[in-house]
DNA sequence: TTTTTTGCCGTGTGCGCACACAGTATTAAT
DNA sequence: ATTAATACTGTGTGCGCACACGGCAAAAAA
């Protein structure tokens, strides 16, 4: 075991005060170019790495806020989950000086968006965490965020073409490609399928068509088997009536309707939405594992549920940027999580896992 | 934000030096049962948390050594996770003054493991990591450590009734389930599907045995359709033309032998004995990211794997045992780890996640 | 009573780092 | 030549905690 290099170990090595490292290492001037270099080059060559402990000990009066901007989880479970991994990473890092504001928007709202984002941008934030559904107002965000240079940071939805925007989330493409894989397994040849995006504005929804596009093009590489798709929006999520009408009409046409695909996490919507008898021959496969979805999971009536980790989304999306703010160290900016597939048997791992485990800033 | 609590602050509450407050944080005696009684209550009513930056710290002078006795990887693929997941832990914690020392036994010899055990003995470490594989000469070492109360950890493998080891590994039976539903996707009503145990001295394995019980009770609860299941020890897989003419045999003797559970990593060394005739139809489950595997599934020779996370079982166990050393905070004594499903799809983010991820210890 | 032991408590120092401040040498302005 | 400004560099202090040490009283031994 090599003993950890210090400041003042190579402060002693160049031959000079451990204030000038200092100096160096936070870009504050006043240094030489001549003992820059030196210094820069014994740091290279004995491999400083800073003491995480004393630096976050030594910084722990000033304390970075980070406001955090989501769709109001009272509207839509699914948002309950980036919320409390937020919650629980604020608390892991509360001894590092950082602390978290929430703003909440409603999830079709636009205009309340940007209203949001002005009160935000009032309040100077250190850093900001967005789940940013609406693409022209998060170009806004965006902009705002580079003139003022705060560090910004995007969970959930993909901004195409945003340098400076760090991503924590799905891939969104690959998802439904895998979603593909899974319905296909239970389907026989000749069987139909039928993709749903129980949303509004889906055709500007960029997460819904990369969904949409690796479904399809999974069924198109498939080759023993020969599964008709079909592709439905359906509004009305919320009026169970015109969706049990709605999913009747749809088995009519199809009478080989055999699996369903939902983009979001309402499949449950649909599943409480077809008759009885469809069970057990009805395959669904959704996403997430929230209360109504997971219910219906246990009960058998959803097959397959992929895991976005919407939990980890706010937590990861935290954790980096407090080790961006506070630690100074710089992670990948895109950081696509696992696409978790999961079934009765291993679901429960899956829930307590944002409970417990023993984690820690490195 | 309410401030953090110091040991200054209850100190000053109770009206004694922060020297007494600490020795009643440590246990270190010589403060009157009275005082004792005080401290602790205003720590539990201020709700005091231990600065961990500053306890790490005051801590880094003193050096802990944790002991890992593994398997040799050298003879089995699968083993080069834990050890990795542990290198990896190892370099995250080396601030905080933890050291690892591997220590290698060849993966059937219990004599030699017991070797092993009496020189790590010997080095008299602060802490044991283990992977238990052969029970009654764990049983030795639990023995031992509990004697000199040295904290033991295991992975991979869980004794039952022992009460001082913690476990951070698999659920064998839940596994076994799992096993048996993923199966179930594939095969039709009438098919036959064969569990497989390449491994040796089967029968003194617990965790195989569990996750056969898993496998068999599942198909147990399964109505719907009729599936028969057989079970079969084959202790020659290191020979390819045994296996070749083994699973020949197979295939001849149950002519609707559809699907395989293989009940560890070797599941490539069934996919590679089986004719080639015997694709697409043939169904293969089975365990872990090990680069054989890998291929297949990519091939589409092996449907399913089953991620045990053998990477963070010795990532977590090193993290786990630090967090009780250094740190002083004991989580819980038994984690079972996730059981991913790991298809072509979603492969690349179980074995990305392995190198990056950022991660904080709390 | 005097000395020693024991029980109990406060004080002081250092861990590695960040940052304010005080210096010193060099150059520019007077 | 003297002063003033500039360009650097060193020193000192505190973050919260762990732990060694010293002190002071009461109890035990002399």
């Amino acid at each position: 075991m090599t003993e950890p290099i210090r400041i003042k170990d190579i402060a002693k090595r160049v031959g000079v005060s451990s204030g000038t490292v200092d100096r160096v290492i936070h870009n504050r001037g006043n240094v030489s170019a001549d003992l820059r270099e030196k210094i820069e080059r014994a740091m290279e060559e004995m491999g400083y790495e800073p003491n995480i402990a004393a630096r976050s000990l030594a910084n722990n009066r000033k304390t970075v806020t980070i406001a955090v901007i989501l769709p109001d989880y009272r509207t839509d479970p699914y948002w309950e989950q980036p919320k409390e991994g937020v919650e629980r990473a604020a608390e892991s890092v509360r001894h590092f000086g950082a602390v978290v504001e929430f703003y909440f928007f409603p999830i079709f709202e636009p205009k309340v968006f940007l209203t949001v984002v002005s009160k935000v941008l009032k309040n100077q934030p250190d850093a900001i965490l967005v789940a940013p559904l609406f693409l022209k107002e998060a170009q806004f965000l965006l902009s705002e965020c580079a003139q003022r240079s705060i560090p910004i940071l995007s969970i959930n939805t993909q901004i195409e073409n945003a340098e400076e925007l760090d991503y924590i989330g799905q891939d969104s493409y690959q998802s439904g490609v895998l979603a593909g894989r899974l319905l296909n397994f239970g389907l026989s040849d000749g069987d139909h399928a039928m993709l749903v995006n129980l949303d509004k504005e889906v055709a500007s929804a960029r997460h819904l068509q990369e969904k949409e596009r690796g479904f399809k093009d999974f069924f198109k590489s498939v080759e023993q088997k020969d599964v008709v798709i079909h592709i439905n929006v359906l509004e009305d999520f919320d009026d169970p009536e015109k969706m049990k009408a709605w999913a009747k009409e749809q088995l009519k046409l199809f009478p080989k309707l055999k699996g369903f695909f939902v983009t979001n996490s309402r499949a449950y919507k649909l599943a409480e939405a077809l008759p009885s008898t469809t069970y057990p021959w009805a395959k669904i496969v959704g996403f997430d594992l929230i209360g109504p979805d997971l219910r219906l999971l246990e009960e058998g009536k959803i097959q397959f549920l992929i895991n976005q980790n919407a939990w980890h989304q706010g937590y990861l999306g935290v954790i980096t940027l407090v080790n961006r703010l506070i630690l100074k160290k710089r992670t990948q900016r895109i950081l696509y999580l696992p696409l978790d597939i999961i079934v009765k048997e291993n679901v429960e791992y899956y829930l307590k896992r944002t409970l417990e485990s023993p984690t820690m800033v490195v």
